[in-house]
RNA sequence: GCAGGGGUGGGUGAGUGGUUAAAACCAGCAGACUGUAAAUCUGCCGCCUGAAAGGCUACGCAGGUUCGAAUCCUGCCCCCUGCACCA
Protein backbone atom coordinates (compact mmCIF):
# COMPACT_ATOMS: atom_id res chain seq x y z
CA UNK A 1 0.00 0.00 0.00
CA UNK A 2 1.67 3.05 -1.09
CA UNK A 3 1.00 5.88 1.55
CA UNK A 4 0.81 9.33 1.69
CA UNK A 5 2.71 9.94 4.81
CA UNK A 6 7.05 9.75 4.65
CA UNK A 7 6.95 7.85 8.09
CA UNK A 8 5.02 5.96 10.91
CA UNK A 9 5.78 9.28 13.29
CA UNK A 10 3.98 11.49 10.70
CA UNK A 11 1.02 9.31 9.65
CA UNK A 12 -0.02 9.04 13.52
CA UNK A 13 0.77 12.69 14.06
CA UNK A 14 -1.17 13.81 11.27
CA UNK A 15 -4.32 11.48 13.14
CA UNK A 16 -4.07 12.93 16.14
CA UNK A 17 -2.68 9.87 18.26
CA UNK A 18 0.45 11.55 19.30
CA UNK A 19 0.27 13.11 22.61
CA UNK A 20 3.87 13.41 24.12
CA UNK A 21 6.90 11.81 23.09
CA UNK A 22 10.62 10.90 24.51
CA UNK A 23 13.05 13.30 22.37
CA UNK A 24 13.98 11.74 20.02
CA UNK A 25 11.45 9.55 19.28
CA UNK A 26 10.41 11.35 15.77
CA UNK A 27 13.63 10.71 14.35
CA UNK A 28 13.69 7.46 15.87
CA UNK A 29 10.90 5.87 13.67
CA UNK A 30 12.18 8.38 10.27
CA UNK A 31 15.37 6.67 10.49
CA UNK A 32 15.09 2.77 11.08
CA UNK A 33 12.20 0.28 11.62
CA UNK A 34 11.57 -0.70 14.93
CA UNK A 35 9.87 -3.14 17.15
CA UNK A 36 7.45 -1.62 19.16
CA UNK A 37 5.21 -3.11 21.89
CA UNK A 38 1.69 -1.93 23.63
CA UNK A 39 0.72 -3.63 27.00
CA UNK A 40 -2.99 -3.97 27.55
CA UNK A 41 -4.38 -4.93 30.53
CA UNK A 42 -6.53 -8.13 31.34
CA UNK A 43 -9.10 -6.42 33.60
CA UNK A 44 -11.81 -7.25 31.95
CA UNK A 45 -13.40 -10.39 29.58
CA UNK A 46 -13.04 -7.64 26.22
CA UNK A 47 -11.43 -4.85 25.00
CA UNK A 48 -13.70 -1.98 24.20
CA UNK A 49 -13.70 0.90 21.63
CA UNK A 50 -10.80 3.08 23.77
CA UNK A 51 -8.72 0.14 22.71
CA UNK A 52 -8.77 0.65 19.46
CA UNK A 53 -6.54 3.31 19.57
CA UNK A 54 -3.83 1.91 20.45
CA UNK A 55 -4.42 -1.62 18.50
CA UNK A 56 -4.64 1.47 15.40
CA UNK A 57 -1.24 2.59 16.45
CA UNK A 58 0.20 -1.20 16.62
CA UNK A 59 -1.48 -1.68 12.96
CA UNK A 60 -0.18 1.74 11.33
CA UNK A 61 3.15 1.16 12.71
CA UNK A 62 3.34 -2.15 11.33
CA UNK A 63 1.96 -1.29 7.47
CA UNK A 64 5.05 1.14 7.79
CA UNK A 65 7.33 -1.71 8.11
CA UNK A 66 7.81 -1.69 11.72
CA UNK A 67 7.27 -4.86 14.23
CA UNK A 68 4.65 -4.38 16.21
CA UNK A 69 4.28 -6.17 19.76
CA UNK A 70 1.37 -7.05 21.60
CA UNK A 71 1.88 -7.59 25.26
CA UNK A 72 -1.24 -8.90 27.46
CA UNK A 73 -0.92 -8.31 31.04
CA UNK A 74 -1.55 -11.43 32.57
CA UNK A 75 1.51 -10.70 35.28
CA UNK A 76 0.96 -7.17 35.87
CA UNK A 77 -2.77 -7.90 36.42
CA UNK A 78 -2.60 -9.56 39.02
CA UNK A 79 -0.88 -6.29 40.45
CA UNK A 80 -3.47 -3.41 39.16
CA UNK A 81 -2.33 -0.09 37.78
CA UNK A 82 -2.57 2.56 39.92
CA UNK A 83 -2.80 5.01 37.34
CA UNK A 84 -5.81 7.07 36.91
CA UNK A 85 -7.47 6.29 40.22
CA UNK A 86 -8.41 7.77 42.78
CA UNK A 87 -8.60 4.48 45.65
CA UNK A 88 -6.91 1.35 45.82
CA UNK A 89 -8.19 -1.61 42.99
CA UNK A 90 -9.66 -4.74 44.29
CA UNK A 91 -7.58 -7.60 43.28
CA UNK A 92 -8.55 -9.87 40.33
CA UNK A 93 -8.22 -13.70 41.43
CA UNK A 94 -5.86 -15.46 39.49
CA UNK A 95 -8.65 -17.45 37.51
CA UNK A 96 -10.37 -14.57 36.36
CA UNK A 97 -7.02 -12.78 35.04
CA UNK A 98 -6.00 -15.90 33.09
CA UNK A 99 -9.65 -16.01 31.25
CA UNK A 100 -9.42 -12.42 30.51
CA UNK A 101 -5.79 -12.45 29.21
CA UNK A 102 -7.01 -15.39 27.40
CA UNK A 103 -10.16 -13.50 25.30
CA UNK A 104 -8.21 -10.55 25.09
CA UNK A 105 -5.00 -12.30 23.51
CA UNK A 106 -7.77 -13.93 20.86
CA UNK A 107 -9.09 -10.10 19.98
CA UNK A 108 -5.88 -8.90 19.48
CA UNK A 109 -4.92 -11.21 17.08
CA UNK A 110 -7.76 -10.24 14.34
CA UNK A 111 -5.75 -6.95 13.66
CA UNK A 112 -2.04 -7.72 13.11
CA UNK A 113 -0.46 -9.75 10.34
CA UNK A 114 1.04 -12.04 12.25
CA UNK A 115 2.76 -13.76 9.04
CA UNK A 116 4.41 -10.86 7.38
CA UNK A 117 7.71 -11.81 5.91
CA UNK A 118 9.34 -9.52 7.23
CA UNK A 119 7.88 -7.78 9.93
CA UNK A 120 5.44 -10.04 11.43
CA UNK A 121 3.59 -9.55 14.97
CA UNK A 122 4.42 -11.12 18.05
CA UNK A 123 1.96 -11.76 20.53
CA UNK A 124 3.37 -12.34 24.21
CA UNK A 125 1.66 -12.58 27.53
CA UNK A 126 4.00 -10.85 30.44
CA UNK A 127 2.85 -13.58 32.82
CA UNK A 128 5.72 -16.04 31.04
CA UNK A 129 8.40 -13.99 32.83
CA UNK A 130 6.88 -12.23 35.74
CA UNK A 131 4.96 -15.40 37.81
CA UNK A 132 8.33 -16.78 38.09
CA UNK A 133 10.45 -13.24 39.27
CA UNK A 134 12.07 -14.34 42.04
CA UNK A 135 11.74 -11.24 44.88
CA UNK A 136 15.27 -11.32 45.74
CA UNK A 137 16.87 -10.81 42.10
CA UNK A 138 14.34 -8.20 41.17
CA UNK A 139 15.28 -5.79 44.02
CA UNK A 140 18.67 -6.52 43.09
CA UNK A 141 18.66 -5.79 39.62
CA UNK A 142 15.49 -3.61 39.19
CA UNK A 143 14.58 -2.19 42.34
CA UNK A 144 18.69 -0.80 42.87
CA UNK A 145 18.23 1.33 39.70
CA UNK A 146 15.15 2.92 40.97
CA UNK A 147 14.93 5.37 43.90
CA UNK A 148 11.95 6.02 45.86
CA UNK A 149 11.87 9.50 45.16
CA UNK A 150 11.65 9.03 41.64
CA UNK A 151 8.53 6.69 42.20
CA UNK A 152 7.22 9.14 44.43
CA UNK A 153 7.30 11.87 42.09
CA UNK A 154 4.93 10.06 39.69
CA UNK A 155 2.11 11.24 39.52
CA UNK A 156 0.03 8.07 39.24
CA UNK A 157 1.38 7.92 43.28
CA UNK A 158 1.29 10.90 43.71
CA UNK A 159 -1.84 11.67 43.16
CA UNK A 160 -2.27 8.92 45.35
CA UNK A 161 -0.55 10.15 48.14
CA UNK A 162 -1.85 12.99 48.71
CA UNK A 163 -5.35 11.42 49.89
CA UNK A 164 -6.01 9.71 52.88
CA UNK A 165 -6.64 6.28 51.34
CA UNK A 166 -2.76 6.03 50.25
CA UNK A 167 -1.37 3.67 48.08
CA UNK A 168 -0.68 -0.18 48.73
CA UNK A 169 3.05 -1.81 48.40
CA UNK A 170 1.92 -3.76 45.83
CA UNK A 171 0.41 -1.23 43.37
CA UNK A 172 3.39 1.45 44.01
CA UNK A 173 5.57 -1.71 42.59
CA UNK A 174 3.10 -1.68 39.60
CA UNK A 175 5.56 0.79 37.39
CA UNK A 176 8.75 -1.15 38.23
CA UNK A 177 6.99 -4.13 36.69
CA UNK A 178 5.73 -2.36 33.71
CA UNK A 179 9.16 -1.40 33.30
CA UNK A 180 10.68 -4.66 33.84
CA UNK A 181 8.17 -5.66 30.79
CA UNK A 182 10.05 -3.15 28.77
CA UNK A 183 13.82 -4.22 29.77
CA UNK A 184 12.42 -8.13 28.68
CA UNK A 185 11.23 -6.84 25.42
CA UNK A 186 14.17 -4.76 24.78
CA UNK A 187 16.43 -7.83 25.35
CA UNK A 188 14.91 -11.13 24.03
CA UNK A 189 12.80 -9.49 21.51
CA UNK A 190 14.68 -6.25 20.18
CA UNK A 191 12.03 -4.23 21.16
CA UNK A 192 13.55 -0.28 21.40
CA UNK A 193 9.73 1.53 21.45
CA UNK A 194 7.10 1.98 23.31
CA UNK A 195 3.35 2.96 22.94
CA UNK A 196 0.48 3.39 24.82
CA UNK A 197 -2.15 5.91 26.73
CA UNK A 198 -1.24 9.28 27.92
CA UNK A 199 -2.07 7.63 31.21
CA UNK A 200 0.92 5.35 30.87
CA UNK A 201 3.36 7.82 30.70
CA UNK A 202 4.84 7.53 33.85
CA UNK A 203 5.01 3.98 33.68
CA UNK A 204 6.78 3.72 30.19
CA UNK A 205 8.91 6.84 30.96
CA UNK A 206 10.18 4.42 34.04
CA UNK A 207 10.97 1.62 31.26
CA UNK A 208 12.63 3.82 29.36
CA UNK A 209 14.97 4.89 32.28
CA UNK A 210 15.20 1.37 33.25
CA UNK A 211 16.98 0.46 30.41
CA UNK A 212 19.15 3.65 29.48
CA UNK A 213 20.36 2.95 33.14
CA UNK A 214 21.32 -0.66 32.43
CA UNK A 215 22.67 0.11 29.24
CA UNK A 216 24.80 2.61 31.09
CA UNK A 217 26.31 0.05 33.86
CA UNK A 218 27.25 -1.64 30.67
CA UNK A 219 30.18 -1.12 28.26
CA UNK A 220 29.57 -1.29 24.36
CA UNK A 221 27.05 0.60 22.35
CA UNK A 222 23.61 0.30 22.60
CA UNK A 223 20.46 0.59 20.82
CA UNK A 224 18.15 3.76 21.77
CA UNK A 225 14.73 3.00 23.50
CA UNK A 226 11.97 5.73 22.83
CA UNK A 227 8.03 6.06 23.68
CA UNK A 228 5.01 7.68 22.46
CA UNK A 229 1.74 8.09 23.89
CA UNK A 230 -1.58 8.63 23.04
CA UNK A 231 -3.66 11.47 24.12
CA UNK A 232 -6.86 9.99 25.85
CA UNK A 233 -9.98 10.63 23.81
CA UNK A 234 -12.57 12.62 24.91
CA UNK A 235 -15.55 13.41 23.42
CA UNK A 236 -16.08 17.12 22.99
CA UNK A 237 -18.54 17.72 25.29
CA UNK A 238 -15.79 16.27 27.85
CA UNK A 239 -17.12 12.55 28.55
CA UNK A 240 -15.14 9.95 28.51
CA UNK A 241 -15.09 8.20 25.25
CA UNK A 242 -17.59 5.36 24.86
CA UNK A 243 -19.62 5.85 27.33
CA UNK A 244 -22.92 6.26 25.65
CA UNK A 245 -25.33 3.46 25.48
CA UNK A 246 -25.39 1.25 28.31
CA UNK A 247 -20.63 1.33 28.92
CA UNK A 248 -18.24 1.26 26.58
CA UNK A 249 -19.28 -1.20 23.81
CA UNK A 250 -16.76 -3.51 23.40
CA UNK A 251 -15.05 -5.70 20.39
CA UNK A 252 -16.65 -9.00 21.27
CA UNK A 253 -19.64 -8.96 18.89
CA UNK A 254 -21.28 -11.47 21.54
CA UNK A 255 -21.77 -8.58 24.16
CA UNK A 256 -21.83 -5.68 21.77
CA UNK A 257 -23.30 -7.00 18.31
CA UNK A 258 -22.08 -5.49 15.43
CA UNK A 259 -25.30 -3.27 14.98
CA UNK A 260 -25.39 -1.78 18.09
CA UNK A 261 -21.08 -1.54 17.87
CA UNK A 262 -21.75 0.43 13.97
CA UNK A 263 -24.50 2.62 15.77
CA UNK A 264 -22.11 3.59 18.00
CA UNK A 265 -20.16 4.97 15.98
CA UNK A 266 -22.97 6.31 13.93
CA UNK A 267 -24.27 8.49 16.47
CA UNK A 268 -21.18 10.64 16.65
CA UNK A 269 -21.71 14.08 17.52
CA UNK A 270 -20.44 16.59 14.63
CA UNK A 271 -17.99 18.59 16.53
CA UNK A 272 -16.41 14.60 16.96
CA UNK A 273 -16.65 13.14 13.49
CA UNK A 274 -13.70 14.44 11.34
CA UNK A 275 -11.67 13.63 14.54
CA UNK A 276 -12.55 10.29 15.00
CA UNK A 277 -12.24 9.61 11.06
CA UNK A 278 -8.54 10.58 11.21
CA UNK A 279 -8.05 9.51 14.36
CA UNK A 280 -10.08 5.27 13.65
CA UNK A 281 -10.04 5.13 9.83
CA UNK A 282 -7.65 5.25 7.35
CA UNK A 283 -9.13 8.34 5.09
CA UNK A 284 -6.22 10.31 4.75
CA UNK A 285 -5.11 13.94 3.77
CA UNK A 286 -6.27 13.29 0.33
CA UNK A 287 -9.90 12.89 0.94
CA UNK A 288 -9.78 14.52 4.30
CA UNK A 289 -11.12 18.24 2.56
CA UNK A 290 -14.54 16.88 0.83
CA UNK A 291 -15.32 15.37 4.48
CA UNK A 292 -14.95 18.73 6.54
CA UNK A 293 -16.90 19.94 3.52
CA UNK A 294 -19.86 17.16 4.23
CA UNK A 295 -20.19 18.35 7.67
CA UNK A 296 -20.16 22.07 7.46
CA UNK A 297 -22.46 22.01 4.19
CA UNK A 298 -24.52 19.00 4.67
CA UNK A 299 -24.40 17.60 8.10
CA UNK A 300 -27.37 15.94 8.21
CA UNK A 301 -26.56 13.71 5.65
CA UNK A 302 -23.63 12.42 8.48
CA UNK A 303 -21.47 11.53 5.40
CA UNK A 304 -18.28 11.47 7.79
CA UNK A 305 -20.13 9.23 10.15
CA UNK A 306 -20.92 7.35 7.81
CA UNK A 307 -17.99 6.37 6.57
CA UNK A 308 -16.07 6.45 10.05
CA UNK A 309 -19.24 3.89 11.09
CA UNK A 310 -18.28 1.26 8.34
CA UNK A 311 -14.72 1.18 8.38
CA UNK A 312 -14.44 0.35 12.01
CA UNK A 313 -16.78 -1.95 12.16
CA UNK A 314 -15.72 -3.95 9.03
CA UNK A 315 -11.77 -3.65 10.75
CA UNK A 316 -13.09 -4.87 13.77
CA UNK A 317 -16.38 -7.34 12.53
CA UNK A 318 -15.43 -8.20 8.85
CA UNK A 319 -17.52 -7.96 6.06
CA UNK A 320 -20.19 -10.02 7.41
CA UNK A 321 -20.53 -8.32 10.34
CA UNK A 322 -20.42 -4.97 8.64
CA UNK A 323 -23.47 -6.12 6.00
CA UNK A 324 -25.09 -7.30 9.16
CA UNK A 325 -25.03 -3.78 10.92
CA UNK A 326 -25.78 -2.12 8.11
CA UNK A 327 -29.05 -4.46 7.05
CA UNK A 328 -30.07 -3.84 10.46
CA UNK A 329 -29.81 0.05 10.19
CA UNK A 330 -31.61 0.04 7.34
CA UNK A 331 -34.65 -1.63 7.84
CA UNK A 332 -34.49 -0.08 11.56
CA UNK A 333 -34.39 3.19 10.20
CA UNK A 334 -35.53 3.24 6.77
CA UNK A 335 -38.64 2.38 6.66
CA UNK A 336 -41.73 0.56 7.62
CA UNK A 337 -41.47 -2.57 9.40
CA UNK A 338 -44.39 -4.27 8.78
CA UNK A 339 -43.52 -4.10 4.59
CA UNK A 340 -41.34 -6.78 6.06
CA UNK A 341 -42.28 -10.68 6.06
CA UNK A 342 -41.20 -12.41 8.70
CA UNK A 343 -38.35 -14.19 6.98
CA UNK A 344 -36.77 -10.07 6.27
CA UNK A 345 -37.38 -9.08 9.76
CA UNK A 346 -35.83 -12.25 11.57
CA UNK A 347 -33.13 -11.71 8.85
CA UNK A 348 -32.32 -7.76 9.76
CA UNK A 349 -32.38 -8.67 13.37
CA UNK A 350 -29.72 -11.45 13.16
CA UNK A 351 -27.41 -10.09 15.90
CA UNK A 352 -29.92 -7.62 17.28
CA UNK A 353 -31.13 -8.34 20.95
CA UNK A 354 -34.88 -10.45 21.10
CA UNK A 355 -36.55 -12.74 22.96
CA UNK A 356 -39.39 -14.95 22.53
CA UNK A 357 -42.76 -15.74 23.57
CA UNK A 358 -44.84 -18.57 23.81
CA UNK A 359 -47.79 -19.42 21.53
CA UNK A 360 -50.29 -20.28 24.10
CA UNK A 361 -49.74 -17.01 26.21
CA UNK A 362 -51.07 -15.40 23.37
CA UNK A 363 -53.71 -17.48 22.36
CA UNK A 364 -54.61 -17.35 26.32
CA UNK A 365 -54.51 -13.40 26.02
CA UNK A 366 -51.81 -13.87 28.85
CA UNK A 367 -49.19 -11.45 28.00
CA UNK A 368 -50.16 -7.83 27.82
CA UNK A 369 -48.07 -5.22 26.57
CA UNK A 370 -46.44 -4.06 29.33
CA UNK A 371 -45.71 -7.28 30.56
CA UNK A 372 -43.90 -7.98 27.49
CA UNK A 373 -41.83 -4.87 27.37
CA UNK A 374 -40.56 -6.19 30.62
CA UNK A 375 -40.00 -9.66 29.76
CA UNK A 376 -37.56 -7.96 27.25
CA UNK A 377 -35.93 -5.84 29.06
CA UNK A 378 -37.22 -2.63 27.69
CA UNK A 379 -38.52 -1.86 30.76
CA UNK A 380 -37.83 -1.92 34.59
CA UNK A 381 -41.14 -2.00 35.97
CA UNK A 382 -44.84 -2.15 35.12
CA UNK A 383 -45.05 1.58 36.56
CA UNK A 384 -41.72 2.31 34.00
CA UNK A 385 -43.38 1.11 31.11
CA UNK A 386 -46.92 2.54 31.78
CA UNK A 387 -45.01 5.72 31.93
CA UNK A 388 -43.71 5.30 29.28
CA UNK A 389 -46.35 4.22 26.74
CA UNK A 390 -48.46 7.76 28.37
CA UNK A 391 -45.23 9.41 26.93
CA UNK A 392 -45.72 7.79 23.78
CA UNK A 393 -42.42 6.09 23.98
CA UNK A 394 -43.51 2.19 23.06
CA UNK A 395 -44.04 1.15 19.85
CA UNK A 396 -45.81 -2.21 18.37
CA UNK A 397 -43.93 -3.01 14.57
CA UNK A 398 -43.14 0.85 14.73
CA UNK A 399 -46.54 2.04 15.54
CA UNK A 400 -46.65 4.21 19.04
CA UNK A 401 -48.55 2.42 21.38
CA UNK A 402 -51.49 4.02 23.25
CA UNK A 403 -52.89 1.14 25.81
CA UNK A 404 -50.08 -0.60 27.80
CA UNK A 405 -52.08 -3.11 29.06
CA UNK A 406 -53.52 -3.97 25.74
CA UNK A 407 -52.95 -8.03 25.45
CA UNK A 408 -50.53 -8.94 22.64
CA UNK A 409 -52.57 -10.61 20.03
CA UNK A 410 -51.96 -12.69 16.72
CA UNK A 411 -52.89 -9.67 14.90
CA UNK A 412 -49.65 -7.93 16.36
CA UNK A 413 -47.55 -10.56 14.54
CA UNK A 414 -45.84 -10.20 11.49
CA UNK A 415 -46.76 -13.12 9.62
CA UNK A 416 -48.12 -14.80 12.74
CA UNK A 417 -44.38 -15.35 13.82
CA UNK A 418 -42.80 -12.27 15.49
CA UNK A 419 -43.04 -8.96 16.23
CA UNK A 420 -40.69 -5.87 16.79
CA UNK A 421 -41.08 -3.77 19.87
CA UNK A 422 -39.42 -0.48 20.25
CA UNK A 423 -38.11 1.89 22.72
CA UNK A 424 -37.31 5.26 22.32
CA UNK A 425 -36.24 5.99 18.66
CA UNK A 426 -33.25 3.44 19.00
CA UNK A 427 -34.00 0.19 20.90
CA UNK A 428 -35.65 -2.55 19.69
CA UNK A 429 -36.33 -6.26 20.76
CA UNK A 430 -37.76 -8.56 18.23
CA UNK A 431 -39.70 -10.98 19.77
CA UNK A 432 -40.23 -14.79 18.03
CA UNK A 433 -43.11 -16.55 19.38
CA UNK A 434 -41.96 -19.85 19.84
C1' G B 1 -7.48 -0.35 71.94
C1' C B 2 -8.74 5.10 72.78
C1' A B 3 -10.76 9.63 70.76
C1' G B 4 -13.32 12.11 66.93
C1' G B 5 -16.17 12.01 62.34
C1' G B 6 -19.40 9.33 59.26
C1' G B 7 -22.87 5.44 56.84
C1' U B 8 -29.53 8.81 52.97
C1' G B 9 -32.21 6.94 46.29
C1' G B 10 -27.34 5.04 40.20
C1' G B 11 -23.66 9.27 41.95
C1' U B 12 -22.65 13.93 44.77
C1' G B 13 -25.38 15.54 48.75
C1' A B 14 -29.54 18.34 51.83
C1' G B 15 -32.47 16.91 55.58
C1' U B 16 -32.10 16.49 63.35
C1' G B 17 -39.76 14.27 65.38
C1' G B 18 -45.15 14.97 61.34
C1' U B 19 -46.65 18.96 55.21
C1' U B 20 -40.25 13.65 53.47
C1' A B 21 -40.75 8.51 48.65
C1' A B 22 -37.09 12.17 50.89
C1' A B 23 -34.33 19.30 48.47
C1' A B 24 -30.70 20.44 44.88
C1' C B 25 -27.37 18.98 41.30
C1' C B 26 -25.40 15.10 38.08
C1' A B 27 -26.41 10.73 35.53
C1' G B 28 -30.63 8.06 33.16
C1' C B 29 -35.48 7.61 30.29
C1' A B 30 -39.39 9.52 27.06
C1' G B 31 -41.54 13.50 24.13
C1' A B 32 -41.10 18.09 21.05
C1' C B 33 -37.57 20.29 17.59
C1' U B 34 -33.97 17.99 14.24
C1' G B 35 -30.25 14.69 11.11
C1' U B 36 -30.78 8.05 14.75
C1' A B 37 -26.24 14.63 16.05
C1' A B 38 -25.41 18.72 19.48
C1' A B 39 -27.98 22.44 22.03
C1' U B 40 -32.72 23.76 23.90
C1' C B 41 -37.60 23.04 25.92
C1' U B 42 -41.32 19.66 28.43
C1' G B 43 -42.40 15.48 31.31
C1' C B 44 -40.70 11.23 34.04
C1' C B 45 -37.16 9.10 37.13
C1' G B 46 -38.57 3.18 44.59
C1' C B 47 -42.58 -0.80 43.85
C1' C B 48 -47.97 -1.87 43.21
C1' U B 49 -52.40 0.45 41.25
C1' G B 50 -55.75 3.57 34.73
C1' A B 51 -54.23 9.30 36.77
C1' A B 52 -55.34 10.94 41.56
C1' A B 53 -56.47 8.94 46.16
C1' G B 54 -54.40 4.80 48.44
C1' G B 55 -51.14 0.80 49.71
C1' C B 56 -46.23 -1.34 50.24
C1' U B 57 -41.03 -1.01 50.85
C1' A B 58 -36.91 2.39 51.91
C1' C B 59 -32.44 6.53 54.67
C1' G B 60 -25.85 0.59 57.43
C1' C B 61 -28.26 -3.80 60.66
C1' A B 62 -31.41 -5.17 64.97
C1' G B 63 -34.38 -3.60 68.68
C1' G B 64 -36.79 0.47 71.52
C1' U B 65 -39.27 5.47 72.76
C1' U B 66 -43.49 8.01 70.35
C1' C B 67 -50.13 8.88 68.04
C1' G B 68 -45.97 9.57 64.50
C1' A B 69 -38.68 8.48 63.33
C1' A B 70 -34.09 9.15 58.04
C1' U B 71 -34.48 12.35 62.28
C1' C B 72 -34.53 10.56 69.62
C1' C B 73 -32.50 6.03 72.67
C1' U B 74 -29.77 1.10 73.04
C1' G B 75 -26.82 -2.70 70.94
C1' C B 76 -24.22 -4.34 66.69
C1' C B 77 -21.66 -3.95 61.84
C1' C B 78 -18.80 -1.13 58.47
C1' C B 79 -15.81 3.19 56.68
C1' C B 80 -12.55 7.44 57.54
C1' U B 81 -9.13 10.47 60.56
C1' G B 82 -5.90 11.20 64.73
C1' C B 83 -3.44 8.86 68.78
C1' A B 84 -1.70 4.56 71.05
C1' C B 85 0.02 -0.54 70.69
C1' C B 86 3.34 -3.46 67.74
C1' A B 87 8.02 -2.89 65.16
Amino acid sequence: MSSPFANAFSELEWRGSVYDTTSGAMDALSREKVACYVGFDPSAPSLHVGSLVPILGLVRMQRHGHTPIVVVGGGTGMIGDPGGRESERALLDKAQVERNTESIRAQLEQFLDFNAKTNPAKLVDNASWLMDLQLIDFLREIGKRFTVNYMLAKESVRSRLSRDSGISYTEFSYMLLQAYDFLRLYRYHGCTFQMGGSDQWGNILAGVDLIRRVNADSPGSHRAVHAMVYPLITTSSGEKFGKSIGGAPTLDPAVTSPYRFYQFFLNTADSDAIGYLKLFTDVGPDELPEFEQAVLVEPHKRAVQRRLARDITLLVHGRSGLEQAERVTRALFGGELTTLTADEVEEVFEGAPGGDILKHEIDNAAVTLQSMAIGQGLCSSAGDARRLVQQGGLYLNGVRIDDSRRAVSVDDLIDGRVLVLRRGSKDHRLVRVK
